[in-house]
DNA sequence: TAGGCCATCTGGTCCT
DNA sequence: AGGACCAGATGGCCTA
């Protein structure tokens, strides 16, 4: 709520100051210059001339040629405000999309939203997991001996060799990664940057695959 | 209080 | 030309 409105508050206030930018009651203590369109140069009007009836002229013409600006200064906002709009519901469809993603994710006990980043990267390792447990299912199907090594690396436990377990070992025949590693996709347990992941695959992975057992 | 997360604005670029 | 997409900037809220 707080962040929508602090947005709203926000948005208010960009279209008062674009309201007291509006250049339909400017006069002519400014100016406009020809590169008004890369950036808002607003620069002190030059001194006017002196000259009696080329002065009177001149006024003539900078004021049709101010109205025209302000109508191009109102299509430009105009033109902003649409784009800002359109931005921000492509952004709420984005969010959308993301919370749709999140609900058909398993929750946390906790029940903590996820984060955006924390959404993609479980859903990318709940894949890997289904993808994993319909691999070993096939495997069972054909030879239950193979499930031996899988279940006993679960939960990061040691593997039975006495090293601790590794899950490329576990996975050793698998296809795909979990893992966001930067530099190695073909373990899941490699370290990425941030740490966690390997959490993410442990929890995903124990908390799914053993439940089709 | 610093850092993380988020929403929004904005200008640039690409596409239709 | 206008819309979609993107990335950077900015500022607010929350938490450790």
């Amino acid at each position: 709520m707080s962040i929508v409105s602090s947005g709203y508050i926000r948005l208010s206030t960009m279209e008062t100051l674009y309201s007291d930018m509006d250049t339909s009651s400017c006069d002519y203590s400014f100016t406009h210059t020809d590169d008004e369109d890369s950036g808002s140069s607003l620069h002190p009007a030059s001194p006017a001339s002196s000259c009696g009836k080329p002065e009177l002229q001149q006024k003539k013409r900078r004021r049709g040629r101010a109205r025209n600006e302000a109508t191009v200064h109102v299509v430009k906002k105009n033109r902003r405000m649409k784009a800002n709009d359109r931005e921000r519901n492509r952004m709420h469809n984005l969010n959308d999309a993301l919370d749709a993603l999140r609900s058909v994710l398993p929750a946390f006990p906790d029940d903590t939203k996820l984060t955006k980043i924390e959404t993609l990267r479980f859903a990318h390792n709940y894949i890997w997991a289904l993808s994993e447990t319909i691999r070993i299912a096939d495997q069972k199907s054909r030879d239950p001996a193979l499930l031996l090594p899988v279940l006993s690396c679960m939960g990061d436990a040691p593997s039975p060799g006495g090293d601790s377990c590794s899950w490329p070992s576990c996975a050793s025949s698998s296809s795909s990664s979990p893992s966001y590693s930067n530099s190695d996709t073909s373990s899941p347990a490699a370290m990425d940057d941030f740490g966690y992941l390997q959490t993410d695959v442990v929890y995903s992975y124990t908390k799914f695959v053993p439940s089709i057992y």
